[in-house]
DNA sequence: GGAATAGTGTCTTTCAGACATTATTTC
DNA sequence: GAAATAATGTCTGAAAGACACTATTCC
């Protein structure tokens, strides 16, 4: 057997927050079963439509939903004889994080799964439950010295949302003290002057200066590990 | 054409101290022409021998050089349809860190390549320089956090040949203070009660204790940006 | 006023960095 | 003793974290 018979794949692990909790995109696996089975976004690139892996990564999205990732990096590329019992494979695994505001069109079959339910293991098929494993990894690592909490968030959000952020993908946050310094520095976000109002004192609403890219600070929270 | 036509390459960038400077690990190209060419060792994946993509970047180390690497991780995967004039590529890049002992047997048209000089672009063929520039961008940003420097020198080392290592990468170094308290909290070194002379103080030779993973620390210098 | 959440003040801790000082070797 | 490099002492600064305190809203 050689190479170019092996099965390369492009695999998408698309976060989102819904309800205060991490969601996975994930497409329904036509099946007579009674248990639905799920799988990620994935599929071969495209020669004529994909100029590069970064491009197959997102239309993988797009089959699915109508948002756009508002970040999107590579994870890692795995490959052996292992995963598919036809032989050798490989997968190109992404990271993506999807904004939380409204206005989302579902493609049918298409579903945000919880990536707390202890099912997810069962509910994923093939090997996609290690994908979002490592997936996971990285953005649970990335997410303490960079501004990737941002990108989960709706168009203008409250510094407390930042916090919620950090207590959805790690189970725990830093003192709000610190996400205030770290945030307000430098020219990450803008305040908008508008505030979210609530029975309590209206908190001020920020949004990003895409002026600026995706910040990386030189310290990590060591109160979230 | 299908994808699985396209050409799948794993390549690597060594990196190793050789009179304090950086090198690349690199084969001569054979040709008639009078300025030699190189490639770094790159190769495709053996379904028989590769287990994994691991495997295949161990193997194109393995037939250049007598030594293994201390240290490896994969880079980042590229594919695109401009790489190679045939079509769609895709090459699969890993950073490998080897030792600084001596014991070297290179392989015939093997040979380590400063990455200094200005030449580098133009001795390395393909789209090869640009390899070598994202693996070296990930070894100076991974370095100030990392206990990446020890897999660069070799058995036994002084703390001052830790402070060489940022000098060979970078450029520039944080200051000896600094990285005595960093390199000496934790289990990470161990003290060989050995000593290196000159004509001068003998400074401690310390070894890397395996007992301990890569360590990864959690600040960057910033005297080093 | 009370409940609730937003936001500030300030002190402590940790670690990088600056820089002076001391230590140990060869010659 | 001089030169050279190794190692320590100690102070400053930046940012995280703890925690008390104040502010602003709705009811």
């Amino acid at each position: 057997m050689s190479l170019n018979t092996a099965l390369i794949s492009v695999d998408v692990v698309a976060f989102r927050l819904l309800k205060d909790k991490l969601h996975v995109l994930a497409q329904k696996i036509q099946a007579g079963k009674n248990d639905p089975q799920w799988m990620l976004p994935a599929g071969k690139i495209d020669p004529v439509k994909d100029q590069s892996i970064d491009d197959t990564a997102y239309r993988q999205i797009e089959r699915l939903t109508s948002k756009k990732p508002g970040y999107m990096e590579q994870v890692v590329t795995l490959g052996d004889n292992r995963r598919d019992s036809r032989g050798w494979s490989m997968t190109v695994v992404y990271c993506a994080l999807i904004d939380n505001n409204d206005c989302e069109q579902l493609a049918p079959g298409a579903e945000w799964l919880t990536t707390e339910a202890k099912t997810l293991n069962e509910q994923l098929a093939y090997d996609h439950s290690r994908l979002v494993q490592q997936a996971l990894d990285r953005l649970k690592s990335k997410i303490q010295y960079s501004s990737l909490p941002v990108y989960l968030l709706p168009d203008a959000f409250t510094l407390s949302e930042i916090h919620g952020v950090f207590s959805a993908v790690l189970d725990k946050a830093p003192p709000m003290r610190s996400i205030r310094n770290r945030f307000l520095q430098g020219d990450l976000l803008i305040d908008t002057g508008k505030l979210r109002r609530g029975s309590n004192r209206p908190a001020a609403l920020y949004k990003v200066n895409h002026h600026s890219e995706t910040w990386l600070f030189d310290r990590l929270y060591s109160s979230t590990r």
